[in-house]
RNA sequence: GGGCCCAUAGCUCAGUGGUAGAGUGCCUCCUUUGCAAGGAGGAUGCCCAGGGUUCGAAUCCCUGUGGGUCCA
């Protein structure tokens, strides 16, 4: 079967004396103690057996079994090494939320450029599976949160010396499937019973054997070695259809499942009884279920079945649920209906454990990124609870989470919950309105309710179709939700992916040696010499290659210095300076000549205040997560000469008032003129001393990392900065804007631009002063006074039109008589405005109106008709319109129109009364 | 990062290029004093901002601002 066969027969089965089989249910192969033994141990081969009939000596909490496990692998030589965030994109940017232990260890460890923190070492990782959140309370054991707890052993080939961070082996599969039988028996468990499946995992262009650990039919761990890449030559063709060959570096990659152990020592009808006791205690009682002697032994019996549900193996849960059903003799409703209350409560358990995670390590809800992920996870959890009726609040029952796994930040925690409920109400109460008028609409007419529309509210105002449904069927309305909805939906999105522009790369610099960077050393010096290496020539202009440079190439938001390079005889200007791998291009407006001896001269202007402004961006940063809280991280930033920004995660507007005290801490922290420190440390040395929130600007490559300080700020940062606080000179905030849901943008200056920006917004308040003829501090009463009075002339303006054209039709211009109505067809230049006015004035007196105005630069007309006059108001526009070269309409008792040929006005007047005459009873 | 939707009276929203509307709330008066009472009258507005098209724009187009929503 496997090619991989060979890599199952370890010494370690030989000497045990397992015996490898085949299952004749699932096919698959497996090792187990038990010569006996027939199936797998996985169902559908087996069932649950350690429910009510625990597998190992004791029950243990989920707290008591995670000690176990890392003191146990402690003892066995392995360093303990605490959990990284669930938020994975804190430390790399390839994937949002952490999925397994090995994430923390990808991709810098995997590939051996930088060593571990420790090896072997052990860690309980908390993980979130967002794939599974269909599964979660329906099959009894997954959850959308969990620890992966693991040992993990990085190993090189001898023969590849010190190319990697780490050389030698520490152990390989051997030791690792020994570790985990000496597990098993340090809890009691019979070793008879466990049976290790062969199952090749592939992932992430990795490949390796591994195993599945099967006991009491439950899935207990899996036993990765990863030590292939894809290869298209590779001799091994694996089950994703792909060829790998052995990699210089292989690791041993375990996962035990926190919860699954936790709950087999237990045997409780499902995990989440035995992870959240006390939550689903909470919840039940909160919701009013209580259940007879005999129906909670319906639900242990169901709960041995439930392996075999799984949403994405079993189409339909529906008939699978009846299947178990039959098999226990019972009506598939009655138990539906007993099961789906305590669905609800577990998946509430469950989500609110991720959210407490999510939130707990600082993810913001937003439309974009792991907020996205969240804000999904809340609305859903927020529904359920609605539904099975709970009446506690969603941020006190995540509270009750992160009080659990012990956050620092839980109200910040709350405050976001409660934040993003508010919202979310705000949506439903949006649409349940937008819902009942379509409702109403569509029953009135007795059509059912589009596909289109349930698309559209979805799509854009975020309604789910059951809910469209709910309200409908209110109304009186008929909807049918096809079973490709969602499929729809994405059709709707379905589009060409932007072109990925393919960098060039010049052959030549792959030659040249890095540039070596001056800059570091001392940032203050603004003058070098070095000598051309190399000159490129581009379509605008040269890329120079120098030994060495005080040029900062443009990064981590960070502008590129500009200016001078000289020799003898020329001085060549630097406009751009960009990195490319380690050699730094100089982009200049002539050549200097290769091999010339060149002095260096920075722009020291600009380079000044992009220091400042680099220096300000960390310093109002600090100020930024002093005044909102912790959960602010920065989302992106770009420094520039006259002004800087940085984007921050934060759930809410940032208010006038926090702007402020924003200032007032930067400025404070400048005003103490604290030292700005750079240091250059082990990167896991300063990853376990302050953590991931280094990474404010990005994750930088590498064994060592460049830190930045200032006072108690650090950060991983490759820019340049001023040498004290002080050297800031000034911080203003200029502006704060939404970038996207859930990041704020601040901009602002620093140094001489805040001055200057100061000075623009006096300038503009000064020159609103003046226009005020006021002293700038009250230019907001007198523009309000203004405001106001400017309204109310308005409205006496209206008013006096409107009296003036009583006036003008009761003056009695001249009349023609229209078969027998008088009309009055007269020139009369005011605005559209009055025109309407008096032809009213003149309709209510019961003439026929022709008025033609030629204010404003165009002929205009207004035609008005009493009720009961055979004249089309609509055809006379029409007809005298045209003859100013415009057109016109409207009702046939009011119309208007013009054009632009003002000249021949009053000639178009004159004939207006044959126009009339001719419109009559038309 | 991309797509879509929205912005009109204090609030909720109609308004398909031709005189800015409804419900609710508000003010005044009347009738009633049984809980979201009834009747009459009145005031509501830079129709988000700026440009464009047009004789004419709340309405069509572009840009911006603000809000919402879906997806990766």
């Amino acid at each position: 079967m496997s090619e991989l066969e060979e890599e199952y027969r370890l010494e370690y089965f030989e000497e045990e004396g397992f015996y490898r089989k085949q299952c004749p249910v699932t096919g698959v192969h497996f090792w187990t103690r038990d010569p006996d033994r027939e199936t797998c141990g996985e169902p559908p081969a087996d069932d649950y057996t350690f429910i009510d009939n625990p597998g190992f000596d004791e029950e243990y909490t989920l707290e008591e079994m995670r000690e176990k496990f890392l003191s146990f692998f402690e003892e066995q030589g392995h360093e303990r090494i605490d959990p990284y965030p669930v938020a994975a994109n804190r430390w790399r940017d390839d994937v949002l939320l952490t999925q397994a232990s090995i994430y923390d260890f990808q991709p810098l460890v995997t590939s051996g450029e930088t060593p571990p923190p420790a090896n072997p070492l052990t860690i309980s990782q908390p993980c979130i599976r967002m794939q599974d959140i269909d599964n979660v309370g329906k099959t009894g054991r997954h959850t959308m949160a969990f620890e992966m707890m693991a040992h993990h052993a990085f190993n090189a080939r001898e023969e590849v010396g010190d190319e990697y961070a780490y050389s030698g082996e520490v152990y390989w599969k051997d030791d690792t499937v020994r570790l985990c039988d000496e597990f098993f028996e340090s809890l009691g468990a019979d070793i008879s019973e466990i049976t290790y499946i062969e199952d090749p995992w592939v992932g992430g262009g990795n490949a390796g054997p591994a195993f599945e650990v099967l006991y009491r039919g439950a899935e207990l761990a899996t036993l990765v070695f990863m030590s292939m890449k894809q290869d298209p030559d590779g001799e091994y063709h694996l089950k994703d259809g792909n060829n790998y060959s052995p990699m210089d570096t292989y690791i041993v990659d375990t996962g035990y499942g926190l919860e699954r152990w936790t709950w087999v020592s237990q045997g409780t009808p499902t995990v989440y009884e035995a992870v959240y006791p006390d939550m689903i205690d909470f919840l039940k009682e909160n919701a009013g279920i209580e259940h007879s002697d005999e129906e909670e032994a319906l639900i242990h019996r169901a709960a041995m079945l439930s392996g075999h549900l799984d949403i994405d193996e079993i189409d339909d849960l529906a008939t699978a649920r009846a299947d178990v059903a039959g098999e226990l003799d019972v009506d598939k409703d009655e138990l539906t209906a007993l099961l789906r209350p305590l669905e609800d409560i577990y998946a509430i358990a469950d989500h609110c454990r991720t959210l407490a995670y999510m939130f707990g390590d600082g993810i913001v809800p937003s439309n974009v990124g792991t907020g996205y992920l969240a804000r999904m996870v809340l609305r859903r959890t927020k529904r359920l609870v609605d539904n099975l009726g709970v009446d506690a609040p969603l941020d006190e029952l995540v509270d009750m989470q992160a009080e659990r796994l012990d956050y620092q930040n839980r109200d910040t925690i709350r405050d976001i919950v409660r934040s993003e409920e508010r919202k979310y109400r705000k949506t439903l109460e949006r649409g349940s309105r937008r819902v009942q008028q379509l409702a109403d609409d569509y029953a009135e007419r007795g059509d059912p309710i589009p596909v289109d529309e349930l698309i559209e509210l979805y799509d854009s105002h975020g309604i789910q179709p059951d809910m469209v449904q709910e309200i409908a069927e209110e109304r009186g309305a008929t909807v049918d939700i096809p079973d490709d909805f969602y499929s729809l939906v994405a059709d709707r999105h379905e589009q060409v992916d932007a072109e990925t522009v393919t960098a060039e790369q010049d052959d030549r610099l792959g030659d040249l040696p890095a540039t070596d960077k001056l800059y570091y050393d001392d940032q203050e010096r603004t003058e070098f010499e070095a000598v051309v290496l190399d000159v490129f020539e581009r379509e605008e202009g040269y890329d120079v290659v120098l030994d060495q440079t005080m040029f900062y190439p443009e990064g981590g938001g960070q502008p590129a210095d500009h200016g001078t390079l000289s020799t003898d005889d020329a001085t060549v200007e630097v406009s751009d300076v960009q990195m490319e791998g380690d050699v730094v291009l100089h982009r200049t407006d002539d050549d200097p000549g290769k091999g010339e001896f060149v002095r260096g001269q920075l722009d020291v202007e600009r380079r000044r205040r992009l220091m400042r402004h680099h220096t300000a961006t960390h310093v109002i940063g600090h100020a930024i997560r002093t005044v909102l809280g912790d959960h602010i991280r920065q989302a992106g930033a770009s420094k520039g000469v006259d002004r800087s920004r940085l984007d921050v995660s934060h759930y809410e507007r940032i208010t006038r008032e926090e702007v402020k005290q924003i200032e007032r801490v930067a400025n404070e922290i400048v005003m103490r003129n604290i030292p700005v420190k750079q240091e250059w440390p082990d990167r896991n040395d300063a990853e376990s001393k302050y953590g991931f929130d280094l990474y404010q600007g990005g994750i930088p490559p590498g064994e060592k990392i460049r830190l930045i300080h200032v006072g108690s700020d650090v950060q991983a940062c490759g820019g340049t900065h001023v040498k004290r606080t002080g050297d800031i000179g000034a911080i203003k905030v200029l502006n704060t804007e939404p970038v996207q849901d859930g990041v704020e943008r601040v901009v602002f200056a620093a140094g001489d631009a805040a001055i200057e920006a100061t000075q623009r917004t006096e300038d503009a308040l000064y020159e609103a002063g003046d226009v005020l003829d006021v002293n700038p501090e009250d230019v907001p009463e007198t523009a309000e006074r203004f405001f106001t009075e400017w309204k109310e002339r308005g409205k006496t303006i209206d008013r006096l039109k409107t009296e003036l054209a009583e006036v003008r039709a009761a003056a009695g211009a001249d009349e023609i008589d229209i078969d027998g109505t008088p009309a009055v067809i007269q020139r009369l230049d005011g605005d559209a405005d009055e025109l309407r006015a008096t032809a009213n004035a003149l309709v209510e007196e019961g003439k026929v109106a022709v008025l033609g105005s030629a204010a404003g630069g165009s002929a205009q007309f207004v035609v008005g008709v009493p009720d009961g006059v055979g004249i089309n108001a609509g055809q006379v526009v029409g007809q005298l319109a045209q003859k100013v070269g415009g057109g016109g309409g409207g009702p046939a008792d009011f119309a208007q129109g013009g054009g632009p040929n003002v000249d021949v006005l009053d000639d178009v007047l004159d004939e207006a009364s044959d126009v009339l005459e001719n419109v009559l009873n038309a």
